[in-house]
DNA sequence: CACACAATTCGATGATACTGGAATTATGGA
DNA sequence: TCCATAATTCCAGTATCATCGAATTGTGTG
């Protein structure tokens, strides 16, 4: 992933309103959630919300797959990948970062995200 | 880490000037760099470097130490790390993220700000 | 003190982003 | 056809961001 790629994929996550949007997608798995249930769900105005997964669709952070009238997004997970391969490679110390150092022991945890 | 934390640490790297000079300060290792040798290296202003500094500083992604006239910036890893911890457990399937995926060794060429 | 230098702050400008009401497009159903 | 619904687009207003010349602050040196 190039430079401007990452500050691409970044600006898609920097702003309250879409990380909300995105964690939630990611949050529906793959069901995905459509824009009247995640307007409903994080009380933001369909015409707003419509804004912001444009900005996600461009920062190539989810999709759509039309079905009749409606629209299904879903957080896609290639870019996030890439991404945190890209902050791993470059914005971290090349030891330290989270991603190589589990957390030592610390609550082996909560959520399904582990290792 | 808050979701408004989130918000401010991808503020911070969402903007190619910055995530340039954060990317810049990394390489830099534990020396860090002061902005004269950033701002020459990046061909950016001093007054423009002095702004985005200050916008790393707000996201907490960067310290600063004075020692007489100049200032030496160093990249925080404790908020990378965070952040990476944050976007790992909200923003990944779970499964898949580049957690699992090999980390490609990392250069420890700590000279690249010099002129 | 006078000067050079590191860095920041000030101020003004142009560009971009965020928000939400209103209108529009498109589909499904009675 | 007529209406309800899903979603987007249009549009305007406001706010925030990015840039950079000029002025400022602070420190070291002759």
């Amino acid at each position: 992933m190039e430079l401007s790629n990452a500050v691409q994929a970044l600006t898609g996550l920097a702003q309250l309103s879409r990380l909300s949007v995105f964690k939630t997608l990611v949050a529906a798995g793959p069901d995905g959630a459509q824009p009247t249930a995640i307007a409903e769900s994080l009380d933001i105005p369909a015409n707003t919300l419509s804004f912001h997964l444009k900005g996600l669709m461009t920062a190539k952070l989810v999709t759509q797959e039309k079905r009749g009238r409606m629209i299904t997004y879903r957080a896609d997970f290639t870019q996030m990948n890439a991404l945190l391969e890209f902050l791993t490679a470059n914005c971290c110390g090349g030891k330290g970062c989270a991603v190589t150092a589990p957390l030592r022991a610390h609550r082996a945890n909560t959520r399904a995200v582990a290792s």
